[in-house]
DNA sequence: TGTTAGCGACTACATCTGTAGACATAGAAA
DNA sequence: TTTCTATGTCTACAGATGTAGTCGCTAACA
């Protein structure tokens, strides 16, 4: 089950999370926009997902419908804190300070994380 | 140069980044204790990254010596941003809040983030 | 009823990655 | 000087990944 999802498997699932179930032919659809994949190209993607366990499909006459078998949040936390573990021992402090310091934080983004923190607190 | 570097160039680099510079055999010697890689494998790995442009040689007598020739701040900042403009369209917010959501904050992860967001507003 | 179009399955292939053996060579030791 | 040893280079190979073509089947259309 925590089968790694590559960068163009991951497109894939962001269609599928957005909206979903949907068919080979939609999905490829919506990503014409961001990719210039062809159909086949697609439906490989779709398939090995399957065998992955992170698509569930759905017979509807003769064509499949595409469902994500894991939920978006859980496949970003194990994202996230696989690359907190590797590149900051685990603590997220220092990859707030990385931002910090790269002067990447916007002022809303500040104030959002204070509120978060401050809601942690009680 | 923005070569990417896979997981396990990383564990090679990581040991240059703590020290360097070293030879092959010191870098293997570092790499024993977290992996269990023979030399010969720790010398594909060194030629990748030299070729990849992400370390540089020295010379000394018939061996070479092995230097880091990206800084670790700068791979890491590449990493961050790309994992949070993927997974949570490039703000930092959003990580934080899942990080909140998972309880994986501990009290003192959670007051530096507090110290470093008031240092940043003077 | 014969033909076409759409669909999933299978196959293909270059590149990257993890892992490592074989080899040539140049010092070191005998 | 002959032999051993350490070193970088070349080669290998399976699995993952990006990208896509082909094929057989079935439903729909003519």
């Amino acid at each position: 089950m925590a089968e790694r999802i590559s960068d163009a498997e991951h497109a894939v699932m962001e269609v599928l999370w957005t909206r979903s179930p949907l068919a080979a032919q939609e999905v490829a659809d919506q990503l014409t926009s961001s990719q210039s994949w062809t159909l086949a190209t697609v439906k490989t993607l779709l398939a090995r997902l399957v065998s992955k366990g992170a698509l569930t499909t759905e017979a509807e006459g003769r064509k499949f419908l595409y469902c994500p078998a894991i939920a978006r949040e859980a496949w970003v936390a194990g994202e996230s804190r696989r690359l907190v573990d590797r590149l900051f021992g685990g603590k997220l402090s220092p990859l707030v300070a990385q931002f910090a310091a790269q002067e990447s934080l916007s002022h809303e983004d500040i104030a959002e994380i204070e509120a978060l923190l401050k809601a942690l607190k009680q």
